[in-house]
DNA sequence: GTAAGCAATCAGTTTTACTGATAGTTTTTA
DNA sequence: TAAAAACTATCAGTAAAACTGATTGCTTAC
């Protein structure tokens, strides 16, 4: 059994098709259905039932691949401990970032970042805490900004900021206008909520869930960005949450509809996440270090109370 | 970077020695020197100072090969796979036992279990707690039969049996015969204890301690085995603790002297411990099974108290 | 200062990994 | 339902690697 071999396993696994996989591995398909057949040998088990199109995979061949995916890991992790070692800041690094944290966050530390590791390849990816949480498992992420806490066995966090929700009312008069907003002055269904899939969505519905605010699951509009929903308040059609970060960036004009929540003020907790497992760990560190060191500065909040980005009804 | 290239960079440091570390892995000494040459050349870092004798190894160098264990650890685990999956349970076992427990477990169980299990050659040693912590973190042992808790982190415990601890005190005069007796009545003073490195003896010192009896490190005797400390009872020179297996194996007239404790009964919790990274999960499932099915007829406590076998002072 | 111990080097051999061509099988398409 | 397409296995040959015995050269021990 060679590395190799359980690197082929795995090609196999994933593209269910030997010649796909042979062309993944960089090699031609005889020597990918020898070297299979050899480890099948060697195990004396069929990892791969070929008779059915597209390929099935064993009962025992899952628990084979499963661990070869652990072997393969262990084993990229020594290229990492001499990069380490040698202080080597550089290769490929994918970063999934959630689209509610990207125009503010990504602008601030990026600059900074690539010029102090200009070996280092960045490739940002903008995607939903479902699909970070996904790809973070299988090897496709090696990190990932997103809202805590995620409570999954598997990932490990570091908190870099906490981030205030704000409260833009757009048509405040003399009689509604207040300094501060408390959450139990919210009524879910006057707020415009992002589509399904963001966890600041989430988030709300937590917000006002925890607080008993009726919900009555009849929301007017569901959109992706803030830029719209800002509008769509603007018009008249309700008010929205958004971030304070967000909200810093507005037009001097838009700020004055701003109103801050009272303390403990309700609070999104953005994260770096990886894979307890992951490589690149040295990589990690020096981006936890660049952004945290951005950041301090424009985040200083300490009475604040921490909202789920996971909505269980 | 291949597997057994891995194997060769752990025999060398393990062995420090080229020539020797190529016997064990029965090759000649150039492969071992060439298969080295071509990993450093590969990652690019020196892993040993031949320069020195016995060799060293670098600090980038022992980074890698606790890697290297990891890795190498885990591609066995492939081979337990396919054995779990096709049920089958053989090769070496390498059990670690402390000496107080192995004289009434052992017999209990060893017979059953080598039968069921004829394909299995199960190697036993005696060793103290600390001995077998080190061997099961070095993966010279499979498995320990051992006292917990033992808080390593590294380690899991499966609980197997409590054992209360029961009084064996020789010269019962009308005048000082109880029923039954409690800590508060122990003088650390008069009890014959074990030597240094048996938990037994750290638990009584524990029991002694957590009840603030005092103790004035002052001790009489200290000897290997239960027996001694007996017939050193039995001479008048003290009283001693034996667990509750121990006692049952006594003659009838020597069971006369055992007096039990009160409720909550001060007990050792027996457990199996294995790494957490343990190899063949299904022999120690076998084994836990074994031994279960056997102690749980003899046991059958319900109001104890477990003593810690770490003597903290 | 000599012998012993040990790793590196070298030339040659065996084993392994891989390729291109092709045969055989299943699936898809017309 | 026949032909085409898609795919894996097999084969013979080649390139690469892993390994060996013999030897050299360096270090340590006596």
């Amino acid at each position: 059994m060679t590395i190799t071999q359980l690197q082929y396993v795995l090609a196999v696994a994933e593209y269910k098709n030997f010649t796909l996989a042979a062309d993944k591995c960089f090699v031609t398909q005889p020597t990918l259905s020898m070297q299979i057949q050899k480890i099948e040998e060697e195990l004396k088990v069929q990892l791969f039932d070929r008779s059915k199109k597209p390929i099935l995979i064993t009962e025992i061949g899952e628990k084979i691949v499963a661990q070869a995916k652990n072997i393969i890991n262990e084993a990229d992790r020594i290229k990492d401990i001499v990069d380490q070692q040698k202080g080597f800041i550089g290769g490929d690094f994918r970063l999934g970032i959630i689209p509610t944290v990207t125009p503010t966050l990504l602008p601030m530390f990026l600059n900074n970042f690539i010029k102090k590791y200009p070996k280092l390849k960045l490739i940002i990816e903008e995607l939903n805490t479902d699909e970070i949480l996904l790809k973070l498992k299988n090897g496709h992420l090696d990190a990932a900004i997103a809202v805590t806490p995620l409570e999954d066995e598997k990932l490990k966090e570091i908190v870099l900021y906490f981030e205030p929700f704000v409260a833009y009312i757009p048509n405040q008069t003399e009689n509604n206008h207040k300094k501060e907003i408390e959450i139990s002055d919210l009524n879910i269904n006057d707020i415009l909520l992002l589509q399904d899939g963001h966890c600041f969505r989430n988030g709300i519905l937590n917000l006002c869930k925890n607080h008993s605010v009726k919900q009555e699951n009849h929301f007017q509009l569901q959109s992706g960005s803030f830029e719209t929903l800002i509008k769509l308040a603007d018009e008249g059609l309700g008010i929205t949450l958004l971030p304070y970060l967000h909200a810093m960036d507005l037009k001097e004009k838009d700020k004055q509809k701003i109103i801050p929540f009272k303390d403990p003020k309700p609070a999104r907790e953005v994260s770096l996440v990886f894979a307890k497992t992951a490589l690149k760990n040295h990589i990690i560190e020096a981006l936890r270090n660049t952004i945290s060191g951005v950041v301090k500065g424009a985040i200083a909040f300490q009475n604040v109370q921490i909202i789920s980005p996971i909505y269980k009804q």
